[in-house]
DNA sequence: CTTGACACCTAGTAGCACGAGGTATACGCT
DNA sequence: AGCGTATACCTCGTGCTACTAGGTGTCAAG
């Protein structure tokens, strides 16, 4: 596993991003989110659980999310999110904007 | 010019590497490096003042900057700052960092 | 029947980017 | 001489957010 880079807020404004992409191949419940995003970068980007909570409870209230109770396994539930399309709208944009932040930083760093 | 980043902070974190870098090529004063970012972005990078003088400060107190009062044009003064080896350093891990944060991203979102 | 993984949530805190303001010098224009 | 603009510095306050550190409860395995 690489290094993990949630110490210090680097992450700051693309944990959206990060979000909305795992959820992009379908609706999923926060701690399912929390470990795809995980295991898809490697380690490297370890939500902590009190990031991921708010952040996707802020996520629905802009309406980029829905959520729904679905039952688990006997009594418990878990709390499902699905992208609305102005989410799925808002993910594209963000993804463009992430390509001009990279691009534009790659070049002020060479 | 392409789009500002500015809005929001999503720069938070990265604007570190971007002051350390703009004086890898050599010692400048704080409007001078301000003014280095934005052309080195294409504009993308429009820091404020009030975010660029603040971070300078930052930076000389960890040591990886230090500075000198510069007689410009007449009486005026500028601060000048300069990368320690310290610096230089800290610039080398960062660089490093943000490639593996990039390399991340690119998976996780895409 | 206790341990640990799963699953949710909620304060509270720290830190930073930014906005808005303030001061002052230099220079070009009229 | 007067004025506007660019240069150059600084500081306070606000807002946002990632994270820490807790708390609750369910389920499966030993």
């Amino acid at each position: 596993m690489r290094s993990k880079v949630s110490a210090g807020d680097v992450l700051k404004g693309h944990v959206d991003l990060l979000l909305l992409a795992a959820l992009e191949a379908g609706p999923a419940h926060g701690y399912a989110i929390l470990e795809t995003v995980r295991e898809r970068s490697e380690g490297v980007f370890d939500l902590a659980e009190g990031t991921v909570y708010p952040a996707l409870y802020r996520l629905e209230r802009r309406g980029l999310l829905d959520s729904s109770w679905v039952e688990a396994t006997g009594t418990r539930k878990r709390r499902v999110y699905r992208l609305t399309p102005k989410g799925q709208a808002e993910l594209g944009r963000q993804r463009t904007a992430w390509d001009g932040y990279v691009t534009a930083m790659q070049v002020a760093i060479a």
